[in-house]
DNA sequence: ATAATCAATCGCAATATTACGATGAATTTA
DNA sequence: TAAATTCATCGTAATATTGCGATTGATTAT
């Protein structure tokens, strides 16, 4: 982020910005999706679905779980990886009410035609 | 990006993670709130407001108008920015969407206990 | 006309992200 | 036990993002 000026801004918008960056790149998009048509999945399944890397698919998860987004519990050699639902209702209503209030202008937009 | 890899996945996933990365900065949240706010704005304004240089701003406000977000129009020697609320709600629709498949999984987790 | 204001753009520096291969620790299979 | 599998982590390179000051072109005020 070049130098990080976080403090300039409130917490819930530090927040909604760090969630938006876990949503921020095509293959974390592609890991929720697949996440959410499994049951669970490794990341050896996920390295055969997406074109990357297995290191590079692993900080993708390491990200997501960074965040609370998702939850990997180890079973025997592998690990499963699954949507923490919970967390990902809370995320909903933030965006919700981030939307809500962007489309709440009472105005029409008559400056900008 | 370290390299690309937009090739990889979907029209649908690359679009979406373009916007979350549009909403990745708290500046850019900031902006946006601000703009739902006020009828219209120009840069200076927002130098006031937020802590951030007039170049920097106007930097994010660049990238907001690249993907349609806001519109910009020029009055005089001022630039008036406001959202665009159609563009908006088409986003939202995207978000929504995501977060509903995100959601909709008829499984519970217990994968991850 | 001259000065002041406004916002875009350029150039640069600092930092963050993305990606990969290699390595390592743990488990499983042979 | 030895080899193979699985996934995290380390190190590193390439690229992107963030931020600022300085400059520029345009408009407005004096």
């Amino acid at each position: 982020m070049g130098k990080s000026k976080t403090l300039l801004f409130t917490p819930a918008q530090n927040e909604l910005a760090d969630l938006a960056k876990a949503m921020a790149h095509p293959a974390r998009i592609a890991i929720l999706q697949y996440l959410s048509n499994r049951k669970s999945c490794v990341n050896g399944t996920l390295v055969a679905e997406l074109g990357l890397a297995q290191s590079t698919i692993s900080q993708h998860l390491l990200e997501l779980k960074e965040l609370g987004l998702i939850r990997g519990s180890i079973e025997g050699a592998t690990v499963n990886y699954c949507l923490n639902t919970e967390r990902w209702q809370a995320v909903q209503s933030l965006f919700e009410g981030f939307f809500d209030q962007i489309s709440a202008t009472d105005h029409l937009n008559f400056c900008c035609d």
